[in-house]
DNA sequence: GCCGTTTTCGGCCCGACTGTTTTCAGTCG
């Protein structure tokens, strides 16, 4: 059983105890502990004794499911439980105290029956139950399954963006900023939250519901506003007005996570204070505030240094092994290329002079050019003859941009070459040895068996012209799953190789994430954050890269693509020689 | 259920909004 599946068992006895109206300090243990679990970069099995908050109880039940596979526990829960109805907590405004008592005072156990009691008004005949009431479960009931989940930061991020700008041309609006998990740069989200600075929200609020593609009001106070937001796809808006004074409290708050926010408020209450979005009240006291406009206030009050919103998972950035390194951790600023990028000699959008001007207008003092090999026929794939032409192209034009720009600006002539199914790769090896930098990734069959396909990259890494694997996973958020790769055995492949591993940054990609990431740093495995762009406007993922390997722990020495060109060239000659083109000096 | 240089018992983060009431429980983030 792996972590995902424990983490799964452990909420969902959370959900049972919710439900039988359990202590919610009990509940909330369960919901601690599978977090913990399903965010682990390691089998729980080797950690088991040293899991925060999971104590005996809990631990016996992981200890169960690892030796059985199954958990008395769950079993039980479920005959207390019968039916279907933990269903229904997946419908929006109904939770666990509506269905106890659709149960106990009803005698409700599936979604059926809760579908045909509402049809039959018989759910407003509970004290506390209106006709609204009953009509949010029919909708909801209505609604389920067809409920889009979480959705991949790819798709919300520019409409988040959009949406924000807009909203900072609205008179009175002194300052908007995305929020939750978007700010966090996580792989996917759940809605769009976005904390707005003013001295007038009723004005602002009103001017919001009018923007196009606002749908439903779902909730609108004084301080809050959250509606339905659709312009191609439906997704859900929060919004927050703060007033200046306190925006830096607000702004911490709205940006979580949920476990960051808890951590702060404890220690803040352990030093007599109580904060919340509005900032410090001493609890003594409460007219004893202390007012946050920045975000940074926040934690100079509790001693503790602010940490890039990213980082922001529980109290992870302030754990003692991690505070030593934050300062060495990679930054965007650090990054001098880029080492995977595609033009329209194969599948990009854009020249390779376009793609080569927009790196160096980035201040990039290298980059690869990689595009696909010969027999990626649907993405254009070169062959030795269009590779050759493309060389020839790239040396007259990094001659001509360093010398407009005045300084050294390096054009790699790489190629992303396919891992065939059998694990050897679609240029013979001279090619190989010629090209100043290989990425080798899989782009067929994704279907092979986990031994098959973790044979076919590992013997990829282990190709003394193979410089990176890229995508290593495969994982395409909202698209595909990960191939059945064994992840461990390629660490341990890079580490014997020195082959280094993409951490790609397309916001669909994210792969390897943050995890395996970890994994591979400690055993001693380079990292190259690449964009992988297909178009000049691609090259500006290199952010969602970034905080990805921030999220790691990832060192900026880790990362190749932040050396200086002589030592990444030097890398790049291990197994290839010197080069016929190009001096060790550039 | 977990946890402890304030505690092995007694705490456990905090507030906005809705619906249905008329002071609050439930839900959500």
């Amino acid at each position: 059983m792996d972590n995902l599946e424990i983490a799964w068992v452990l909420s969902r006895i959370a959900d049972y105890y919710e439900i039988l109206g359990e202590s919610a300090f009990r509940v909330n243990a369960y919901r601690r502990a599978a977090e913990t679990v399903e965010r682990l970069d390691r089998p729980v099995a080797e950690v088991l004794e040293d899991l925060p908050g999971v104590g005996k109880s809990i631990r016996a039940v992981i200890e169960e499911l690892l030796t059985t596979g199954e958990s008395q526990l769950l079993r039980s829960l479920e005959e207390r439980v019968p039916g279907d109805l933990l269903r229904l907590l997946d419908v929006p405004g109904i939770g666990p105290r509506t269905i106890y008592r659709l149960y106990t005072e009803l005698g409700l156990t599936t979604v059926e029956e809760v579908r045909a009691a509402a049809e039959a008004k018989k759910i407003r005949t509970l004290k506390g139950f209106g006709g609204k009431v009953e009509a949010r479960i029919l909708e909801g009931i209505r609604a389920m399954g067809k409920r889009r989940e979480r959705v991949p930061l790819a798709e919300v991020y520019p409409l988040a963006q959009a949406l924000v700008a807009q909203i900072r041309r609205i008179p009175g609006v002194l300052d908007a900023v995305v929020g939750g998990s978007i700010r966090r740069v996580e792989p996917t989200i759940g809605d769009i939250d976005i904390a707005v600075k003013t001295t007038t929200p009723e004005e602002v609020s009103e001017r919001i519901v009018r923007l196009r593609g606002v749908r439903e009001i779902l909730a609108r106070g004084e301080d809050a506003l959250s509606f339905q937001y659709e312009l191609l796809w439906p997704i859900r808006v929060d919004i927050r007005f703060f007033a200046p004074e306190i925006f830096g409290s607000g702004l911490v708050y709205f940006t979580g996570d949920k476990e960051h926010n808890i951590y702060l408020r404890r220690l803040a209450k352990g030093r007599g204070y109580h904060l919340s979005e509005w900032g410090f009240e001493r609890e003594a006291d409460p007219t004893d505030r202390i007012l946050c406009p920045e975000e940074e206030d926040v934690y100079r009050v509790l001693d503790l240094f602010a940490p890039s919103p990213e980082l922001r998972i529980g109290d992870t950035p302030f754990r003692p092994e991690n505070r030593e390194r934050i300062s060495h951790l990679v930054r965007l600023e650090d990054i001098r290329g880029d080492l995977h990028m595609h033009t329209d000699y194969s599948d990009g959008g854009d020249t390779l002079e376009a793609m080569a001007r927009a790196a160096l207008a980035r201040g990039y003092t290298y980059i690869a050019i990689t595009d696909h090999s010969r027999s990626l026929k649907v993405a254009g794939g070169l062959s030795l003859e269009r590779l050759r032409e493309q060389g020839e192209e790239i040396r007259r034009l990094e001659e001509r941009l360093s010398e407009e720009a005045g300084r050294p600006f390096v054009i790699l002539r790489g190629a992303e070459v396919d891992i065939l199914p059998d694990g050897s790769l679609d240029y013979e090896d001279e090619v190989l040895r010629e090209l100043d930098l290989v990425v080798a990734s899989v782009h067929t069959h994704f279907q092979q068996s986990r031994e098959e396909i973790t044979a076919r990259i590992v013997r990829a890494a282990r190709h003394p012209f193979v410089d990176i694997i890229g995508h290593p996973t495969g994982r395409v958020y909202g698209r595909r799953d990960a191939y059945a790769l064994d992840v461990e055995a390629l660490i341990a492949a890079a580490q014997e190789s020195g082959v280094t591993l993409e951490l790609n940054s397309h916001p669909y990609r994210l792969d390897l994430g943050p995890p395996h990431l970890a994994l591979a740093q400690e055993h001693g495995v380079r990292i190259a954050i690449n964009t992988d762009a297909h178009n000049v406007e691609g090259l500006e993922d290199m952010f969602f890269g970034v905080a990805t390997a921030r999220k790691a722990y990832v060192l900026r020495d880790t990362v190749i693509n932040t050396w200086d060109f002589p030592r990444l060239w030097s890398y790049l000659r291990r197994n290839r020689g010197p080069s016929p083109y190009r001096g060790r000096q550039v």
